[in-house]
DNA sequence: TATAGTTACTTAACTTGTTAACTAATTGCT
DNA sequence: AGCAATTAGTTAACAAGTTAAGTAACTATA
């Protein structure tokens, strides 16, 4: 039988496997914590997200934590029935729904925060930090990049 | 109420969520190609896997695609089905399954080649070449770092 | 100012992933 | 050799993601 060689990359090379296994080896050291505190990856990512703006609605939370829509509408009923963020209808467009974070999660964010900064510093301290610092700065740039080119409209229609 | 900052990193210098945004950003422009050839991305991960050795174990190729067990178990049944690969029981071990890469297998992946070559180039250039090297060797590099220590027995009991 | 088209979100049906329990086979210990 | 412990894989029940259709609201245009 003919051995494929050469037709594709490693998949050590191959950059979407390549991600993914490292976001694995990572989560693995992550996900103790997570399931500690009753949240899922998920629900934790949307946390995450809401937090880093005063108000968001939900299809920018959807972009932002790599959901679709319908899973985005039952994370937020989940998070709401736990008191940690509260999803109201705009005012100025009603089809829209804005997410906020509430009290309870703020400190739940707040309370978790410790436990994770130790599991990140280690693993920056294991991967070393200038390391660390690359990694984080080449994803944003190749993520500009390419939003980039599938943004403009150089081929579009005339 | 108070703002929740710097507590945590920027999500987008999050590497689990940073990780997790460039494959999906990656994946948009290829998805559609296993779309075109009625694979999902999980089965496209094992061919990829299997296509790399003559033989391999199902729990090898769980834990380098990134799955678990039971979805392999699917997933493997799915590719026979379809006649990309073959699963026979080990001889010295009966209770592995030894998974193999078909003539068909090797010819679809043959197949699909060229149209993963040029997404892959086109996404190359517009990140620059040595960017995508830069990031492919970061991303192999931290994760053998990561794997060292995880491995390593220092602080095993004595 | 109707109305066709689009957008934001939800619901429903289906497909996948996940956890836990199970079978079978092998290994380690005595 | 005999038996507990471990490992590989499967199965079953459940939870989550996915697709497609539906509803409501908004926008552009004629």
């Amino acid at each position: 039988m003919t051995k494929n060689t050469s037709l594709y990359d490693p998949t050590s090379r191959s950059l979407p496997i390549s991600l993914l296994r490292t976001r694995e080896l990572i989560m693995e050291v992550v996900r103790p914590m997570l399931v500690r505190h009753s949240i899922t990856e998920q629900q934790w990512r949307v946390l995450r997200v809401i937090s880093e703006d005063v108000r968001l609605d939900a299809s920018t939370v959807a972009a932002r934590a790599c959901l679709l829509a319908p899973s985005v509408t039952r994370i937020v009923r989940a998070l709401e029935k736990r008191g940690f963020i509260s999803s109201v209808r705009d005012v100025s467009d009603k089809r829209r729904t804005v997410l906020q974070l509430t009290e309870a999660g703020d400190a739940f964010l707040e309370k978790v925060s410790p436990e994770s900064a130790e599991i990140f510093a280690k693993l920056r301290r294991t991967v070393g930090a200038e390391r660390w610092e690359q990694l984080t700065t080449l994803l944003s740039d190749i993520r500009s990049d390419i939003q980039a080119t599938d943004t403009d409209q150089s081929d579009a229609k005339p």
